[in-house]
DNA sequence: ACGGTCCATGAAACCGGTTACAGCGAGATG
DNA sequence: CATCTCGCTGTAACCGGTTTCATGGACCGT
């Protein structure tokens, strides 16, 4: 008998432990080993105490268990609340989170998102990962934020940074090959017979934004195009700033004849600011992007860009991340390779 | 003097209360009061241990407090694991997802989402939310995901749905007047002159698909408008959904003049069909999409479509949760306003 | 000098798990 | 039969906070 659950709330009858282990008979600690360590514990008291388990719906209080153990399983995402610079908000980055919660869910663990409780001091982060008890953390380049960056990598919290460059004992970083991937495109360019090749990059305290430069000018110069300082326009890797790049580039004196953009959102406002000007792509001016984000397929007629593994992004994450929280030092830095999609914003035919 | 950050170590010294307590010759008592209650504590000793307190990095552990206090901060963000319906991979819920954060960062909340850890069982989220104690929690529309949301729904942890309508002595649901919204939709088509006006549904079994038919049908009915059920295509609310959506309308006997289409991820889907049949948008034929999410602006030649407040919904998600934490009642469902945007693929002229 | 408030604090139980260590009985071994 | 192993289980301390309740002292009015 003992119909505990009379009412509706049966759901709630908060069952403890000690509760589940009086019914059985047994000790707390029984009850405990059959759920953490299950072959070290007779086979009939531990098909009888899942059975009760079962019965009386127990189950096991996380932060009790979290306060005993140290281990939350838990990761901290760091969202960066400046939301004028290229953070979680971007849609790249969108497209990455998926990936990220995934891959980590995969292992085990559950992906926070903390509130960041208007404190902004540096290591605001650090000590609400303490707080936390979180297992590690992943952020994303945010720019200026080297002092918060820093104090987690000191901190020991295992630590995997994404796009922005880290090194410590337990703090690493996934980012693209981000040169390479620029380079690909100015090739790309190149072979279809441009020969005056701009660029809109991203801002240029940012690693990819730089990044990309770097591989932009390698190119040029390997190929034996002149580099034009009055060619390169800075964005801030959103819709508007690509279209007031653009712009600025068609005023130039020489009309580039091909652009390479550091980010597809500037891709699609160099599109329109473009076919605003009265000129097509790719006729006039072949353009090519960098992510591959969803709207890069679905503008018309197609950009061609420079795609990024994003699934790769949130699964080499999640494993270092969880190889670290395991006991192993930091790996190396992954720089993931890119490839060039071709679409119709730099072939005359699809 | 005393610098006791020697080793880089420092930040992980990890004090407890009791050894806070200690160095400041009170008991733990008084310490956790400086944090929880500091009207009552003595001006003099509240500072000495607030001073200590920074001296020493203590951080007070969450997950004890939560054991003792039984309160979180976290809210449980439901991860639909289904990728073939329209889940948080949707861009619409992305842009939502930022929002949510926000409103619920605002008032103190840690959002948590869950590993779905394999089990598929009716309750793996209601259990999932008692393990960690969470304060409350966070749904989207999952279609059939009927038996997981009542299992919630009765459990009696606050929860608000989004768009799946849902009511309990703790739960309630936000969601956009689609019924509403759709007949803007084909008002806007009609004032437009258009006659013969088709739609593009979500699917059937989807809420919002149901009620943005529902509301196509109306609005067809009260401007005296033949209904086709030949001129309704069901979409699966991605682009390859309403690309062969739009081209199973594009055969029928009577070609529509105009198409609402409910939702702008399976609208772009139909520009495509439509260019592809070699017609123009908006000459013959125009069309409104749903959501209003950010390709709806980018792609040419700029998609009409009915917006819905996606601030609103992480906003008014946030406040009745945050109110049925505090002990209120589940208050009555919100209905978001919509607003028609019109772009270039419902008029002549821009 | 005395009883009553009020303020500030401390002692100790409690939240619900985990785990080091000790103990016990059964079977194997000499 | 004594002893040793081994498999299983229980005791109790511990994780790091919160909170009830009791208490001690300062201050007040009479």
């Amino acid at each position: 008998m003992k119909p505990v659950t009379a009412r509706c709330d049966s759901v709630w009858s908060v069952a403890t432990i000690r509760e589940l282990a009086r019914l059985c008979g047994v000790s707390p600690a029984t009850v405990s080993r059959v759920f953490n360590n299950p072959e070290v514990v007779n086979a009939k008291t531990r098909e009888q105490v899942l059975r009760t388990a079962r019965q009386i719906g127990y189950l096991p209080n996380e932060s009790a268990r979290t306060l005993a153990t140290k281990k939350s399983f838990m990761v901290g995402l760091l969202w960066d609340t400046d939301h004028r610079r290229p953070g979680w908000r971007h849609p790249f980055f969108q497209e990455i989170l998926i990936g990220l919660k995934t891959a980590l869910s995969g292992r085990g663990y559950h992906l926070l998102m903390l509130a960041t409780s208007g404190e902004h001091t540096d290591d605001a982060y650090v000590r609400a990962a303490r707080r936390h008890n979180l297992d590690g953390v992943v952020m994303i380049d945010s720019g200026t934020w080297d002092p918060s960056l820093r104090h987690l990598a000191e901190s020991g919290v295992p630590c995997v940074s994404l796009d922005r460059p880290v090194q410590g004992p337990k703090a690493t970083y996934v980012t693209s090959d981000n040169v390479g991937g620029a380079r690909q495109a100015v090739r790309h360019l190149h072979e279809q017979g441009r020969q005056a090749i701009a660029t809109i990059t991203g801002p240029a305290h940012t690693r990819p934004g730089a990044e990309r430069l770097q591989g932009y000018q390698e190119e040029l110069a390997l190929l034996r195009l002149p580099y034009r300082p009055e060619h390169v326009a800075e964005g801030d890797f959103y819709v508007t700033g690509g279209e007031a790049a653009m712009r600025r580039l068609l005023e130039t004196d020489e009309r580039p004849d091909a652009v390479f953009v550091a980010g597809d959102e500037m891709a699609v406002g160099a599109l329109r600011a473009i076919s605003e000007a009265g000129l097509k792509v790719p006729e006039d001016i072949a353009v090519v992007g960098f992510d591959d984000i969803e709207v890069a397929a679905l503008v018309p007629p197609g950009l061609t860009t420079i795609a990024q593994d994003k699934d790769g992004f949130g699964a080499a994450a999640a494993e270092a991340l969880v190889s670290m929280i395991n006991g192993a030092d930091a790996p190396p830095a992954r720089i993931l390779p890119t490839t060039l999609v071709v679409r119709g914003s730099s072939t005359r035919a699809i």
